[in-house]
DNA sequence: GAGAATTGCGAGACCGTTCTCGCATTCCGT
DNA sequence: ACGGAATGCGAGAACGGTCTCGCAATTCTC
């Protein structure tokens, strides 16, 4: 039985009866070689069932074509799967591989995550960064001049490319939209992270798209003269269910309740249920992030929408352009779009 | 200013005065060194933000400490993501990374990207077989003597330690359960990949975990002496809906509708909401599969829930062993249960 | 038909590590 | 004080490729 071991290019050129180099210049196809020699090796090569080792030729090469992918990892925010998904098929077309590490919103444990991808070599790195402001793990120096993409939100330096959504602007819409429907007792359930239970006053956000979603929702409610409860929560269903009771518990008793994201989208939905209330007739909601169930239920739920795909396939193609040219810093912001369905209820 | 290359053990070599084996032993820690080198060699290495390269080191070694993950990628049924991130992690405290790929549940696809991870030298590599019976590139030969975990589904071979859940089982308690609950006119909709539209008849089901679930169903139809109809379906919004439709319009009417996954219960949840029709009281439903807004919508569905997160745990666990010492192949059937919520009514 | 140009291929350096081997130097015992 | 053991460290090979350089053989030119 033949070695369990994958054959080598020496064992191809053994077999072949050529040197190392030969082998490569047939099969890479450059440099100098018959056209006999090339089809001879490939033939050996193909029935030792040959395939270059990919460290072998990053170490020589300076480059893996690897790209190094940190995510928060909060899937049910149906922002990690779809964005995954779309960075490693774009990554595919562009012949890059992708190598993840999570986050979980913690700066220490992103940290080592890019000191992780940047010891293995990666050919660049796409982050959605745990904070605004702790950034010191991603000075030039440190990264030894790999180029960076910021998804998702936003730092408060900018070095570097960043993809984001207009997160302000569709949420002030959103608001405008329900005003229209005659909503003028507002409610709006935050997640942010980090902070521990529910509050009403607004806490200190370490995330620059949350923060965009406040401000949009605040100049909405401003821009309609509307009055507004708000609500600050942990991001965890027990937790948003009581954040949940108290906004409809409210002396301001809203009609319509905005969340910040599918969590809170998901809490409301439960307590509104238990409490027998229906949806777009009762009570209203708009959420943050569509996803297939908001889509499915009936009535569906009006959303916010971000352009999760097209997000993670500039996200790369920016990277990949980074990595091979020599490209400036951007700030790239895509449209989020509201997305109306039967879950605002047009009141007299 | 400094150069944008990170530094190699060469440079901490040249800046501490010693040779490249001192500086690997002084960071290894392994074989004769002083203390004192030791010391030194440390805080030149911390200066000048050493990190060694993994790929010179996996190179060296033989051993590169990562992982192939080769999924279908089917996202919405809950599995891709929760089975995804539990490997990753679990990988990470077995100081193993992860390379992903995704199959699409397409062999060819899923064949290069075996051969990719290959060809990235992973330690061994975790599947998600995209057919039960087309597997010659998993051959040990093509594998070099590399360890594969297969999960979720089976392959007609077993030369892999497996790791699934028992559907079977479950899915005929879910009908017990049902019937037990009065219903005697059962509707099931099946997602099988790789057919067109939907019909009713069974195709052939490439995939084991499909062809459990509708075995299992089967057995609980006989065991309860239950009517029923079946649907299977494309792996489609608009066709699922479609699907329901029919089965909804069966002289049969089945009181209950059983779905094979999330996906497939979305479209019941649209169709069925479209009719007016309230869930948990004019119709029922049981889907695989649990998901955090199958839990919180009201009436909660009743789903057969997989341990996701501990297949995972498991399989990279397995993996592992298998790379590191040397273990037999080993089927290990982690048992689905059935989680009761409000989605089937007590019938008289 | 002799020199020049071209062609095909091998030798060997190199990428950044680890690790074995062997050579100095120091330490110990007597 | 002298031989042997122990200690600390450097030289160099090896992992599996790529690629430059130069040499030999062939082809071309007049």
């Amino acid at each position: 039985m033949a070695s369990n071991k994958n054959a080598t290019i020496n064992d191809v050129a053994a077999a072949a009866g050529v040197s190392r180099a030969t082998v490569s210049r047939a099969l890479a196809g450059y440099g100098r070689i018959s056209q006999q020699t090339v089809d001879h090796v490939r033939s050996v090569a193909d029935s030792l069932g040959y395939r270059p080792n990919a460290l072998a030729v990053a170490m020589r090469a300076g480059k893996t074509k690897t790209i190094g992918l940190v995510v928060i990892s909060d899937f049910t925010n149906a922002f990690f799967d779809r964005a995954t998904k779309s960075i490693i098929d774009r990554a595919k077309e562009l012949g890059y591989r992708v190598l993840i590490q999570h986050s979980d919103e913690d700066v220490a444990v992103e940290r080592v995550a890019v000191e992780t991808m940047l010891s293995n070599q990666v050919d660049g790195i796409i982050l959605v960064p745990a904070s605004t402001t702790k950034h010191s793990h991603l000075t030039p120096k440190k990264l030894g001049g790999k180029p960076v993409v910021i998804i998702d939100r936003m730092l408060d330096i900018q070095r570097f490319t960043t993809v984001t959504t207009g997160d302000e602007v569709a949420a002030s819409e959103a608001v405008a939209y329900a005003a229209e429907k005659g909503h003028k007792n507002l409610g709006f359930l935050i997640a942010v992270p980090g902070i521990r239970g529910f509050m009403l006053n607004q806490p200190e956000i370490p995330i620059t798209s949350v923060q965009e979603r406040v401000n949009g929702f605040e100049l909405g409610v401003q821009a309609a003269k509307a009055k507004a409860v708000w609500v600050y929560s942990e991001d965890k269903q027990g937790i948003a269910e009581s954040a949940v009771e108290k906004l409809l518990d409210s002396p301001k008793a809203p009609s319509i309740i905005f969340t910040s994201n599918n969590d809170m989208l998901l809490a409301v939905l439960k307590v509104v249920g238990e409490r027998g209330l229906t949806i777009g007739k009762d009570i209203s909601v708009v959420s943050f992030d569509d996803s297939p169930w908001a889509a499915a239920m009936v009535p569906g739920i009006t959303v916010i929408s971000r352009p999760v795909e097209e997000l993670g396939h500039i996200a790369v193609t920016e990277l990949v352009e980074a990595i091979e040219g020599n490209t400036k810093p951007k700030e790239i912001v895509l449209p989020a779009n509201l997305v109306k369905r039967g879950s605002v209820a047009k009141l007299p």
